[in-house]
DNA sequence: ATTGAATGATACCATTTTAGTATCATTTTG
DNA sequence: CAAAATGATACTAAAATGGTATCATTCAAT
């Protein structure tokens, strides 16, 4: 069972790269020579990270990414989500087959306490503490 | 993120159902019957739980499948990894790429301290505790 | 022994998700 | 205007999941 997918995994490099460096703004065509990560994909995944407010861009001759926000307000649900959907464990596909009543599931109750910690735990990760590393 | 796949989903299910009832075996005819399950489908997954050591199976007329353990004893590691694999978030694709040292890497640390609580977690999830429900 | 009811093994196909590519339009600086 | 950057979007490829089909094997009843 995956965590993060490639696209996830990949993103989270690109932000970490521009973090960690002190131009204002960092082009896709450096991150490319940097992360060795396929130059198109690479420019999907910043479009992406850009829509969904973690980085901004800015068009045309030196144009680039820069993060949205400072290091410690980005969160790796932050990436996690933007990339994968929202973080939900398990939708129960059970219902009615094994459960008449879906508010007192035994499986459901443990299954979102699960949750509950995993998506704490990842809300508490921020891109500052993985340039720490 | 999916924890269970329709496999594992169906299997519980069919677990649960075996372990429910008094007979002593349950052929996979009367299995489909109850959980709608397509018959193929869900005759591999029955092989599967065999191979698993989960369930134990018997041959020719009359035959069927019946618990290889009790119920307190099948917990649902056992089978989600008997049709997922292990129970592994991150294998860390980072690595040299993001980090120079994997032992004191702030993200592998933490994603294995999330992934020890599930895993603790879900071991003590029996098919006991999911026929009370 | 033969038959029929069951599972075992295995190969195959379909669907969905993930990964990756290609192309053209738009914006911005010089 | 031209060049350098990103935006949008549609397409293809690969992998994982979901599901089917077929034949072999075992076992009990007769
Ligand atoms: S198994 Fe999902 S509500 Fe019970
Ligand atoms: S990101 Fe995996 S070891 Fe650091």
């Amino acid at each position: 069972m995956k965590l993060l997918t490639r696209n996830t995994d990949y993103a989270i490099r690109a932000v970490c790269y521009i973090a960690g460096n002190k131009k204002e703004l960092i082009s896709a065509k450096e991150l490319v020579g940097a992360l060795k990560i396929p130059r198109p994909f690479l420019r999907k995944i910043l479009q992406r990270l850009n829509k969904s407010g973690i980085v901004r861009s800015y068009k045309g001759l030196g144009g680039g990414f820069k993060l949205a926000l400072p290091v410690n307000k980005i969160f790796l649900t932050d990436i996690i989500e933007a990339f994968q959907g929202p973080f939900v464990l398990n939708e129960c596909s059970f219902r009615k087959a094994l459960c008449p009543n879906k508010k007192i599931c035994p499986l459901k109750k443990r299954i979102d306490k699960i949750e509950g910690y995993v998506t704490a735990q990842l809300k508490s990760i921020t891109i500052s503490e993985l340039l720490k590393g």
